[in-house]
Order: C-alpha cells, then sequence, then structure tokens
RNA sequence: GCGGACGUGGCGAAACUGGUAGACGCAGCAGACUUAAAAUCUGCUUCUCUUUCAUGGGAGUGCGGGUUCAAGCCCCGCCGUCCGCACCA
C-alpha cells in the first residue's frame, strides 16, 4: 500500500478548486450567506506558524460553513502599509513598493500551498490607489460630516530621524532607532472624533454577544467612561479661574489642595515669571513621557504660593500646586485633592505637610484618623456639615445639585478615550487627501481628482519624511482659488487601512468604496478570527469606522464583527549556551539541534545545549519554525491537523517536532482507511454483519464534531476524530466499514481538503468532497439503548452495570441493591437513603 | 495599584446543567512482524498499599475550610502563574 503522496494530491486538488471555481462568493447566491474573516497579515516577507494556524481554523469554519449549504466570502488580502517598507527602504535601498509587492508574491504562494479555501478573485492590498484612493474618499466623506477635525497636538519628536514616534517607541525618552533625546513638539495633525461614538462603542459592547468576555472588557477600560462632578475654582486675587472634574464630589470638604498639571495653560502663564517654576515643569517633562516608569514615581509638586476658593466654603483657602501626577490630557488637567479619601492625594499632602480630613467614615469609624492608607470603601459622610450622616452615593449626587443650583459646576461624564489621531510623518502609507492654501487653508482634494497617488521617485537616503522633501510632488494649485498651494504630506495611520477593508472584502467597485447594497447581504462578519493583540486598537477603529460610515448613511450594520474569536500564540521551546556572566546567552535555531526526549545536543559539535522555556517564536531567541520547509517534507493537511490539535485554540499551542509527526501518521493512517475501504467492495446487501456499535459511533461523531466546530474547540473535534479512526480500524471491512471512512473523510475534510478529496476520489464518490452536504447523524443511533449505571455507597464508586436507557427508578435501586459488591459492602443492613440520578447512577447513604 | 484569565498524570489536554476524573494525542515501557532496522500492529501507562496481585483497599484535580447524598465544577479565605491597563482624579 502506497504512503499518501501529499505533493501529488495538494497539486492535483489545488488545481481542481481552482479550475471548478470553487470558493468564489457569490453576491447574488440565494443560499444563507456566510462571512468568515481572518485578520489580514502585514506582508513581511513569509508566513509564520501563528498565520498556519490563525487561517487553519478560519478555514474549517469556512469550509464547514459551505457543506451546511451557506454562500460563504472567506477573502484574503494584505496590509500593505507601513514602518517595515520604509525601514528596508533605508537599509537595503529597495522602494517600498517594491519590496512590499515582492513579499506579497511570496506569502500569496505560500498560503495557496496550504490549501485555504479563500476567494482569491477579491485580494486587494492597501497600498495599491485602487484601494487607498478610496479610502481617500471616505476620508473627505467624514470630513464633510465633521467627523475629521485638524488641531495642534503634542507628539514625539525624533530629531534625528525627523519624524514623530508613537508612544511604544520611545524608550527612556530617546527614540527607539536613533536613540536621540525626544523632544515634545507641537505639530497641526488630523484627528478623528472617535470620541463622538464612545457612548455607543461602549454600549454597543453589550451587544456583541459572541466576542470574548475579555476583549470587551479590555475595551470597555479602554473607553473609559467616569461619571462626576466638573466645578470651577477661583483663584483668590487672580482672574484665572479654572475647572477641576472629579468622581468623588461627596468628598469635597475633605479637600486640602488644589493641583494643575505642568501642561497646563495657567501653570505655563505662571512659569513665564517664574524660573523655579519653569524648571520645576521641564523637570516633570524629562520623566519617561509614555512607558510606565511612573510606577515607584515620587509625588512632586510646585507650590504657586496662590490659593484658591472652596465652593462650599467660600471662607475657605486652598494651596495651589503644580504637580507631576495631574494629567493634562484626562479630565480637565486639574485636581482637587483629597489626601483621606485619595492614595495619591494622600502621599502628596504627607510629603508637603497638608492637612488629612476624613470625611467618609465606615460604621464606627467616625474619628479614627487616615493613617498611611486612604480610605476608598462605602460608609457614612462626617466634618461635611449639611452631607453629614449621607452614604457616598447620595452625597455625590446632593452636591452635584447644589453645584448646578449654584452655578458653580455640574454634572458630567468624561472619557479615557481621546480622539484618534491620524497623521503620520511618513511616506508609505494612504496620503491625506487635503491641498493646503495660504488663502483658502485647508481645502479638500476633488473627487476627481482622487486618488492622490504616492510618488515613485522617492529617496530614503536621508532622515525625514520623502513626501515632504520631495522636489515638486508637494506643489499643486489650489483647486479652490488657483493659486499656488502645497498638498499635506502626512499620510494615515496604517490603522484606518484595517478600519474598513473588510468592507472592501465584501464589494469592491471601481468607482466608489463600496456598493451598500452588496455590503448589505455580507456584513456584519460572522466569524472573524485574529489575535489578541488587536483586542483594542485595531477592532475599536474598525468599530468606530463602521459607525461613522453608518452614522453619514453609508451602512446599514453599526457592528462590524458579530463573532470574534482571539486565538493563542504558536510558541516552542528555546535552545541555548551560556557565555559567562555578563555576557547574553547564545540561541540557536531548532534545526540546528538534535532533540531526543531527553536530551538536546547541537549538530555542530554533538555537545548539549540548554533547552529553555517554551515561549512565542521570535527572531531574537531563534525558536521559529518556517511553515516552507514543513509543508514541503510533512505536507499541508499534516501543517493543519497539528494546528488544530492538542491545544484549545484560545490557548497557546507548542510547536514540536513529535506533534508535527503525530500528525503526518494520522494522516497516512486515514489514507491507509481509505485505500483498504476503496478495495473491499462491500455493499449492504453483501454484508450481513453491519456493525450497530460502529454506526452508532459514526453518528456520534458527526453530532459532535458539528458541534465542536461551531464551537471553535477544534481540539475536540480532533479528539473525536481520532477516536472514530481508531474504532474504524477496529472494525471488520464491509458496509458499515466503508460509510464510516467515507464519513470520517467529510468531517476530516475541513482540516485536511487534500488528503480528504484523495481519498474521496478514491472510494469513487462523485464530484469534490468540498462540495459535498455535510454529513447529518441519524437522531436514532445517538440514543443509547444501554446505559451503564455507577453504583456509589457514600458518594465512592462500588460498582457499574449496564440496564435499559430509561429504565424505572425502582428498577434501578433494586438492581444495585442486588450487586454483590453492595450486598457485601452493606453488610446486610439496608442503606438510611436512596439517591437515583436516571440513566446515570445510584448513590446508596448507608 | 486596578481589571481579567488560569492552576487536572511525565507533557498537551478532556470531563455536558454538581452525578463513574484523566477521553484523545505526545512521550515512555513491554510484545508481535523482521536476518536487522524503519514503518506498522497489540497491550500497559495518576499515585499508592497489601502474607489475599484482585472483579481488592486507600488517596488524588494548587493549598485550607464550607455547602451537598454527591464537588475538578458552587461558596469563603489563601498561594502561584500569565495577560491587559496603569499617577484616569
Amino acid at each position: 500500500m502506497a504512503r499518501f503522496d501529499h505533493q501529488g494530491a495538494e497539486r492535483r486538488w489545488q488545481a481542481a478548486w481552482d479550475s471548478a471555481q470553487s470558493f468564489k462568493a457569490h453576491d447574488d447566491s440565494p443560499k444563507p450567506k456566510a462571512y468568515v474573516l481572518e485578520m489580514f497579515p502585514y506582508p513581511s516577507g513569509r508566513i509564520h506558524m501563528g498565520h498556519v494556524r490563525n487561517y487553519a481554523m478560519g478555514d474549517v469554519i469556512a469550509r464547514t460553513r459551505r457543506a451546511q449549504g451557506f454562500e460563504v466570502l472567506h477573502p484574503m488580502g494584505w496590509d500593505a502599509f507601513g514602518m517595515p517598507a520604509e525601514n528596508a527602504a533605508m537599509e537595503r535601498g529597495v522602494h517600498p513598493g517594491g519590496w512590499t509587492r515582492a513579499n506579497i508574491a511570496a506569502m500569496r504562494a505560500q498560503l495557496k500551498a496550504l490549501g485555504f479555501a479563500l476567494d482569491w478573485s477579491r485580494e486587494l492590498a492597501t497600498c495599491e490607489p485602487e484601494y487607498y484612493g478610496q479610502e481617500q474618499a471616505l476620508f473627505l466623506d467624514l470630513l464633510a460630516a465633521g467627523l475629521i477635525y485638524r488641531k495642534d497636538s503634542a507628539v514625539n519628536w525624533d530629531p534625528v530621524d525627523m519624524t514623530v514616534l508613537a508612544n511604544e517607541q520611545v524608550i527612556d525618552g530617546r527614540g527607539w532607532r536613533s536613540g536621540a533625546v525626544v523632544e515634545r513638539r507641537r505639530l497641526s495633525q488630523w484627528f478623528l472624533k472617535i470620541t463622538d461614538f464612545a457612548d455607543e462603542l461602549l454600549s454597543g459592547l453589550e451587544t456583541l454577544e459572541k466576542w470574548p468576555e475579555k476583549v470587551r472588557l479590555m475595551q470597555e477600560n479602554w473607553i473609559g467612561k467616569s461619571q462626576g462632578l466638573r466645578f470651577t475654582f477661583a483663584v483668590d486675587g487672580a482672574d484665572t479661574p479654572f475647572d477641576v472634574f472629579t468622581t468623588r464630589p461627596d468628598t469635597l470638604y475633605g479637600a486640602s489642595f488644589a493641583a494643575l498639571a505642568p501642561d497646563h495653560p495657567i501653570a505655563q502663564a505662571l512659569a513665564e515669571t517664574s524660573p523655579g517654576l519653569t524648571a520645576f515643569i521641564a523637570e516633570c517633562r524629562a520623566g519617561g513621557t509614555a512607558t510606565a516608569d511612573i510606577e515607584g514615581a515620587e509625588k512632586k509638586g510646585w507650590d504657586t504660593g496662590l490659593s484658591v476658593v472652596h465652593p462650599l466654603d467660600p471662607a475657605r483657602r486652598l494651596p495651589l500646586f503644580v504637580a507631576n501626577f495631574v494629567l493634562m490630557d484626562y479630565g480637565t488637567g486639574a485636581i482637587f485633592g483629597c489626601p483621606a479619601h485619595d492614595q495619591r492625594d494622600l502621599d502628596f499632602a504627607r510629603k508637603y505637610a497638608l492637612s488629612v480630613t476624613r470625611v467618609v467614615a465606615p460604621e464606627g469609624a467616625a474619628d479614627d484618623p487616615v493613617q498611611d492608607e486612604a480610605y476608598t470603601g462605602p460608609g457614612r459622610l462626617v466634618n461635611s456639615h449639611w452631607l453629614n450622616g449621607m452614604e457616598v452615593e447620595p452625597a455625590k449626587a446632593a452636591v452635584i445639585a447644589r453645584a448646578e443650583a449654584e452655578g458653580w459646576g455640574e454634572g458630567t461624564t468624561v472619557w479615557r478615550l481621546r480622539d484618534w489621531g491620524v497623521s503620520r510623518q511618513r511616506y508609505w502609507g494612504t496620503p491625506i487627501p487635503i491641498i493646503h492654501c495660504d488663502g483658502c487653508g485647508a481645502v479638500p482634494v476633488p473627487r476627481a481628482a482622487l486618488p492622490v497617488v504616492l510618488p515613485e521617485d522617492v529617496t530614503f537616503d536621508v532622515p525625514g519624511n520623502p513626501l515632504a522633501r520631495h522636489p515638486s510632488w508637494k506643489h499643486v494649485p489650489c483647486p479652490a482659488c488657483g493659486k499656488p498651494a502645497m498638498r499635506e504630506t502626512d499620510t494615515l495611520d496604517t490603522f484606518v487601512d484595517s478600519s474598513w477593508y473588510f468592507i472592501r472584502f465584501a464589494s469592491a467597485p471601481a468607482d466608489r468604496p463600496f456598493d451598500p447594497a452588496v455590503v448589505a447581504k455580507w456584513l456584519p462578519v460572522g466569524q472573524y478570527i485574529g489575535g489578541v493583540e488587536h483586542a483594542i486598537l485595531h477592532l475599536l477603529y474598525a468599530r468606530f469606522w463602521t459607525r461613522a460610515l453608518a452614522h453619514i448613511g453609508q451602512l446599514q450594520v453599526t457592528e462590524p464583527f458579530a463573532g470574534l474569536f482571539t486565538q493563542g500564540m504558536v510558541t516552542h521551546e528555546t535552545y541555548s549556551r551560556d557565555r559567562g556572566e555578563g555576557q547574553a546567552p547564545l540561541w540557536y535555531a531548532p534545526e540546528d539541534v538534535e532533540r531526543s526526549s531527553t536530551a538536546a545536543l547541537l549538530k555542530a559539535d554533538g555537545q548539549p545545549v540548554e533547552v529553555g522555556r517554551v515561549i512565542k517564536m521570535s527572531k531574537s531567541k531563534k525558536n521559529v519554525i518556517d511553515p516552507d520547509a514543513i509543508i514541503s517534507r510533512y505536507g499541508a493537511d499534516a501543517v493543519r491537523w497539528f494546528m488544530l490539535s492538542d491545544s484549545p485554540p484560545e490557548r497557546d499551542l507548542a510547536w514540536s517536532e513529535a506533534g508535527i509527526d503525530g500528525a503526518w501518521r494520522f494522516v497516512q493512517r486515514v489514507w491507509r482507511l481509505a485505500e483498504s475501504a476503496a478495495e473491499s467492495t462491500g455493499d449492504a446487501a453483501s454484508d450481513p454483519a453491519l456493525d450497530p456499535a460502529l454506526a452508532r459511533l459514526v453518528a456520534r461523531t458527526i453530532d459532535g464534531v458539528t458541534t465542536d466546530i461551531d464551537r471553535l474547540q477544534f481540539n475536540k473535534a480532533v479528539a473525536r476524530l481520532y477516536e472514530l479512526t481508531n474504532a474504524v480500524e477496529r472494525a471488520t471491512p464491509g458496509a458499515s466499514h466503508r460509510s464510516a471512512v467515507k464519513t470520517l473523510l467529510q468531517l476530516a475534510a475541513p482540516m485536511v481538503p487534500h488528503l480528504a478529496e484523495q481519498g474521496w476520489a478514491a472510494l469513487g464518490e462523485a464530484g469534490l468532497i468540498c462540495d459535498a452536504p455535510w454529513p447529518v447523524a441519524d437522531p436514532a443511533l445517538l440514543v443509547e439503548a444501554q446505559v451503564t449505571i455507577a453504583v456509589q455507597i457514600n458518594g465512592k464508586l462500588r460498582d457499574s452495570f449496564e440496564a435499559d436507557r430509561g429504565a424505572d427508578r425502582a428498577i434501578i435501586e433494586a438492581l444495585a441493591l442486588g450487586r454483590e459488591k453492595v450486598v457485601r459492602a452493606l453488610e446486610g443492613k439496608p442503606p438510611r437513603k436512596v439517591i437515583v440520578v436516571p440513566d446515570r447512577l445510584v448513590n446508596l447513604v448507608a
């Protein structure tokens, strides 16, 4: 019997699917629609195992839905703009476009080699004008709708690379590439009004029942809704009132100071006449702007010498500080400090010897002084005049009501979510379709002039934005007045590109971004699959973009992804050798290491290497397995099977040689079964020995695998298919056997499609297995006639016996009491109590 | 600090609504086939006790308690690991 020839099968069936256009999605199909989508890859150059796992999962869903009679949209594309292409350009002198397109070609070939059921006719790349030109049109639509605005904003500026850095790219106050000390600069940038949708984006989460709870919580925290009081402090002897925000208006009588953020306009104004304050503000900025080295950071303040008027007690004055822990971009950039009930305020008050007055006390603790820990629990108000005796929540409401009545404040909601700054001073992105004119201001590029195409002739030999220094590209006449004007040279954040690609997959006309009627047939995406790393930004931006388009009447859906699944990473053990103290260890790639179950030896010298933790595959630790080599050696099906086996899909999966070997063995076993079943010509008539146990197992497997796939529990589906395979191998050849093999192939087809097609053909079945309808379990076979009843005595298992399903309680009880072991254990005494769970167990309490 | 998830054999993991813990895979051990090896197949594989080696007894799902006829699953209190956010007023 021949081995399964995976290379032959892959060539043959991929060609067959291609020529039959099996996976093309038809907009006008009368079938129910299913949109299955995996997060599209960045074309870095090569597919990695994480992609294979992600797409293998999506493929199982897509193929299963298809077999179940759905018209399936399962597309693929490329998130093709971004920094790595520019880095490659700077390092290797290649053009970002050429580099990116070559990577796409290579990765497309890799994906095709895996035999995914994708509709390649809908492939898109965000770096092509056909895509980003339509994005520019959408940008102008949102601009016209007032959802985009321009604002001066502080950015992290790398003076060497002459570029803006994201917060994550600033490490210890220095640029991650150049190492230069990062400056804060103010630049005029474009913002999307995501905060207009904060409330909707928050409440919309509740409708996303098929999203992981974890992701919904992360988004909820990110949006960060806080309700409280915004009120005005008058500054004693100065005409500069300012607002503060608090979630604890109930603690207002416990206030002992007020504080401004170092960037607060009043602090800035005061600094102009105070060198000391100027120095203090500079000191505050020196600390890490973004990275969380704030942890142990000391609370520091600068006493302005001014004081503010307590709004509830105009006779009282509170000292006004500038403090390092007050953030300009949250709330109003100013706070009142209530040390007794806020830990930061307490630390600050202790340092500057400010008073600490308890105003909330739990039962019987009214006079307990606050020590080192601020009290944030429930209780009643004390030391608070007219509020005394109230609970916290009513007290909050009472203070807000009074502030509103007296006109010095109002109840309000503050969001952590900020508007989305989308300007990037980069070349390899979507040009922002705006022309700046001295007379007319920022003028949108006329629709007829779209797309604004990136110039090809750019250089990367000097730092900075190549678009800005291109000799001619930016010089254009103003569309409004015709005078010389300048193009915007900033490009859009690449998160914009990925905020609507799933819409363009559904409908991609040449003359507009999408056809709403066609989009309505496909959206929302039924099942979206990707890594948790996109749990917040990408998913929030895509949700926002969808809502924004719905808001301006272009879409009907408000939530783009009905179902979301975040899959775990592919990990691998690491191999290293210590190089002595002070030196980083030396890492070795898996292909350079001979791994047995007990030892790991370096092939080069035969000496042992240390086997380290199983961690995410990464270049720096060299624990990367390249899918190409594995596919050609073991075949696409074995790789796909392994990616779905063993670990639950949301958890990490450890790659191992033994694991892929096991997957390969499974493929061979199924192939042997298919071949032997093909040889035996048994049919029901000539096979007197129909195997009822096998038939029942087949039914149970159909039922179980279908539910497992539905719930994305691929590891369980895999286990069931192993079980069925084991049983079929043991069964005698004949009609039941042959039919079991056929069903096995159908159930395994979404996971190992080439093998399934090859087996299907070997069995002489007509057509392609991918076109065969999904098997349905015979309900009669799902119910076992006999059940095993467990017998417990005092909750401990003592015996078990077979009984008819649905047998009467009394019969079960009698059978149990008659068991030899039970008689022996009870020593003739009757049980004190008998619990019978029908069809399951009997528990005798002695 | 805040929020969340998880903790089950040598390993990855199953276990439905509280009802026979360890399905399935990996690794391992023993055997069959073979001149031999590979491949394949068969069996065993949570720990432990015993003058009865069994169709036997005991223990066992991070730790300590509790509820229940019955707890991996529910409740209370710890410990540990991982993830997200992080001076958010």
